[in-house]
DNA sequence: CCCGATCTGTACCAATCATTCCAAAAAGGA
DNA sequence: TCCTTTTTGGAATGATTGGTACAGATCGGG
């Protein structure tokens, strides 16, 4: 009897008595991006790094490859992590100011760990050496790209006492938005306060057209 | 006849024969502003900080003292520099909403040289792991309030048919005008358009109050 | 002219960078 | 238990870091 397709997909997954890993890789992944959070491409070096993910050199090459490499992996999972709590937050609201107060207080709660010295990863890498790489430059733009259709998504929900927005003002409005947030982020390693942060975004909500 | 104080002025400014400087320290540190402006402090090494300074190894070293010393010194020139340019810019208008959009515009177009990747020094500094110094986070402070009285000052001029703000609401305008600044500067750095700059600046006009 | 300070360039320092190699140890699958 | 894979950790890679030391060339002031 000759061999069959089944044969064939027998090898294909044969996984030939691989012992699993001891580690998970999404887990090392998700202390890669804590680190470089907090710290930034360049202000992580590699024992920092490989503490952080709780692997040793081995595991960490074997598994990520490179530093850019595991950079781009958390990068992701940051940008889909965003994704998730923007429009989790979003749905859990009924007007369009509520929404975007909720959204822009969120993200900002997010960065305060570490005495607010995280920051967003998006805006951080922006402002990074790293961020002259082409590979990292289209991560950036995808990251702004997410914050944008957060707040748009935001945008769309109705409000009492005011009219829809169409389409083109959303879009204006939502990067608008998205900008003002790095903004906050900056002002808030530069001696800006709780208080003075609060005040802002309420400003922000207020003026929402 | 014994020592007097002409005698001491004397020793005072007394230099001992010492041969003038080659080059020109105030020359060496607006070169060195630039670079810092345009690759940051972790992205310029000696050798690309010294060239851009147009001096060698041992006139840098008995010169500046260190690089994160040069760095200091470059920052204050940003400072000082930014703060003239924005009160030259603002007593060069004649009402408040004019006076805003000729300092975000004129700051935004001092940060797009090199493709648009210099950003502003402040930002760019806050962003990087040597914020985290003392004498640095002491210098981000000062930048930013040196931002916010540059929009204090342009806030205070008056405006036809719109009253004019009491000084709480111009601190609190300021603040916002200069952390949406900052978020500017991210967005530019991340895919958003010439265009996309220009209609966010003239909607932040329009609904100045 | 001459003394001394400045400039130039090279060689060197120890530390750190990301990365590779390897051998021994540990552990899961059969 | 045996085999294979993964993990571990030390050693070493070559490149680069900021900083020092020092020679000789250069030049300005007295």
């Amino acid at each position: 009897m000759s061999p069959t397709y089944v044969d064939f997909l027998e090898c294909l997954f044969q996984k030939a008595a691989m012992r699993s890993k001891a580690f998970n890789p999404d887990d090392a992944l998700r202390g890669a991006l804590e680190r470089f959070w907090s710290h930034g491409y360049h202000g992580t070096n590699m024992p920092e790094l490989m503490a952080a993910m709780g692997i040793t050199r081995g595991s960490f090459y074997g598994t990520f490859g490179s530093k850019i490499a595991a950079f781009t992996s958390a990068f992701e999972t940051y940008l889909a992590s965003v994704d998730r709590f923007g429009r989790r937050t979003v749905s859990g609201c009924a007007g369009r100011r509520e929404a975007v107060l909720q959204v822009l207080t969120g993200i900002l709660g997010l960065t305060q760990a570490e005495d607010g010295w995280r920051g967003c990863l998006i805006g951080n890498t922006a402002r990074e050496a790293v961020a002259r790489e082409k590979d990292i430059q289209v991560l950036l733009d995808r990251g702004m790209s997410v914050l944008c259709e957060i707040f748009d998504l935001a945008l769309a929900l109705p409000e009492a006492d005011a009219p829809d927005l169409d389409p083109g003002q959303r879009t204006t409005e939502a990067l608008r938005l998205a900008t003002f947030l790095q903004g906050l982020l900056v002002a808030s390693r530069c001696g800006a306060t709780e208080d003075d942060l609060t005040r802002l975004i309420a400003r922000e909500v207020e003026t929402l057209p």
